[in-house]
DNA sequence: ACTTGAATCATCCTTTCGGGTGAAGGATTA
DNA sequence: TAATCCTTCACCCGAAAGGATGATTCAAGT
């Protein structure tokens, strides 16, 4: 972090000392103000990408959390709104009891649920429709 | 991903033509080289970050498929390495009992560590585990 | 030699899961 | 209207999971 500032700091100072050189050795007046703009833009626009990326690099690659829900499969499996959603809250780590309470309805009918969702994903525990749930693109 | 390209010229157009205007209403000779290099630098460097973000977002996001042990979180925890493959087995949706079988050991002895999980991973159910494993870096 | 921690296994007990089955009420569709 | 699907709930039963506790073995340090 520190040490990108510096790099950045001191690629200026050396860019101005490099420009004042040249116009000293061969005669400004060949070289135009446009020049000198479009030179230092690029360089600076490329130095700025480049500090971009290092400076935010950690940030980004720590996010990776776009989560498409792919519904087709969800027909192909014949898995209902209800059933995903109790698939949802069983991976969220819930129990049966918990998710009942949550969904407003009795333990018997999410035990109804998960049992089809699992008929349905062909997995015996509910670890297992978690993970393939989550192969599938059923859950994030 | 075209726009950012548009705006980018049109930035650099703009600047130019803005330049030029003061050179002409306000008589270049007193704003020195150092001024112009200076300004283009620091604008077209923010403007090189920006650009560089918006070009390079999607493709970062989508990296995240490396999977890093973080061991001092183990250690932190107090978590053992039995402890620790008790809880991969468990996140690959394996019951106890298969678990047991897997490490040849009994099933009392895999209640035993999972328990011992849980307690140290501040949990309930095998489900929360797995789902804290991941959150902490102990699991893919 | 003594302590400590990990790994192993056990017993007892409660809770949670999961399978099987049936059934009632609603919505959609043939 | 009849057939079908979704959602809801119930009861029974066996399997799996989890809590509490204690014990043994073994290796690594102190």
């Amino acid at each position: 972090m520190n040490r990108t500032i510096i790099l950045y700091g001191l690629s200026l100072a050396a860019m101005v000392t490099i420009l004042k050189l040249i116009e000293y050795k061969y005669f400004v007046r060949q070289l135009s103000l446009e020049f000198y703009l479009a030179l230092v833009a690029t360089l600076f626009a490329g130095l700025g990408v480049w500090a971009g990326k290092k400076l935010t690099y950690k940030k980004v690659i720590r996010v990776s959390g776009d989560f498409k829900l792919d519904e087709s499969m969800l027909e192909r499996l014949g898995i209902s709104r209800r059933e995903h959603e109790v698939l949802e809250l069983i991976a969220s780590g819930l129990s049966n009891q918990e998710i009942a309470d949550r969904l407003f309805v009795s333990l018997n009918t999410v035990k109804t649920h998960s049992s089809n969702l699992f008929l349905k994903l062909d997995v015996k525990r509910r670890t297992q429709a978690v993970q393939k749930g989550k192969e599938l693109g059923l859950i994030p």
